[in-house]
DNA sequence: CCTAGATGCTCTAGTCACTAGAGGTTCAAG
DNA sequence: CTTGAACCTCTAGTGACTAGAGCATCTAGG
């Protein structure tokens, strides 16, 4: 039986964080010893770990929940875990296109300094100027 | 003198929060004509564009006031904002190669689903499993 | 000049996923 | 039995907005 602090370095998630997430019902209610301390079994462990791993993950807490509710029944849930994960992915890969085409446009407004002299700017001429850009970066 | 709905047409930035910005000081508080409501010139227009410019670029609201700040003076300051926009090119390098890392499990992950046949489901599996990643994703 | 409907105003509360702090109780080691 | 770490609950704060209630004002058509 392990307490909270030791649960929470069992699997790196920070013990307001686990109170939190009994808070919002995303883990059952732990059972209490006699000094109304909260123990948890290694089926809590795993079920942390799980949360933990997802997050680290990027999914969020209400996808999650899902994927738990999901691994109680058995048959189509593959399937629909399946499509979850998917939708993750193409989010990571929307984001990731996103940020390459942040990424152009700091390294070209940070290479305005260079010749800098004069009275302006350059860098925050830049800023403050979309049609300066290369591209739409949305 | 722009209402602060057509100043929220012309810049792309809503309306409520454009009231949210002068609400936490990012924005001076808007002169306001015989019927209390905000009148922007050409000036607001210019400050609000600069924001949501530097916004869409991933800078934080803290930032954007420091860089608005910077444009005041003039000397040392291209170096400032240089400075911060180096660090915002970092964060986007670093959030861009966690990405990746993610992208790449992700994709492991939902290839598991296919031969599938069996009783538990392997997608949950390895989203409960962190041992079975290939690397380290944070 | 009047009216209808769009737009504006303030204020409060909610989002997500936590984090911090106050003020008090219980546990474990010596 | 004492001490100090760990635990408890509760409230409030973060960032960057978003939503809604309930009212006032503006603008275009008739």
């Amino acid at each position: 039986m392990l307490s909270i602090g030791a649960l929470s370095r069992a699997t790196g998630v920070k013990v307001p964080t686990i109170r939190y997430y009994e808070d919002i019902g995303l883990i059952a209610p732990a059972a209490r010893n006699a000094g109304n301390q909260r123990r948890y079994d290694q089926a809590g462990l795993d079920r942390l770990g799980f949360i933990k791993h997802a997050r680290d993950l990027g999914f969020g807490l209400e996808e999650i929940g899902e994927l738990m509710g999901l691994n109680g029944e058995l048959g189509a849930d593959c399937h629909a875990a399946d499509q979850i994960a998917r939708a993750q992915l193409d989010r990571v890969r929307a984001r990731i296109t996103r940020l390459r085409r942040l990424e152009a446009e700091l390294e070209r407004i940070t290479h305005l300094c260079e010749g800098g002299a004069g009275g302006t700017c350059q860098v925050l001429t830049a800023l403050g100027d979309h049609s300066q850009c290369l591209g739409d970066h949305n």
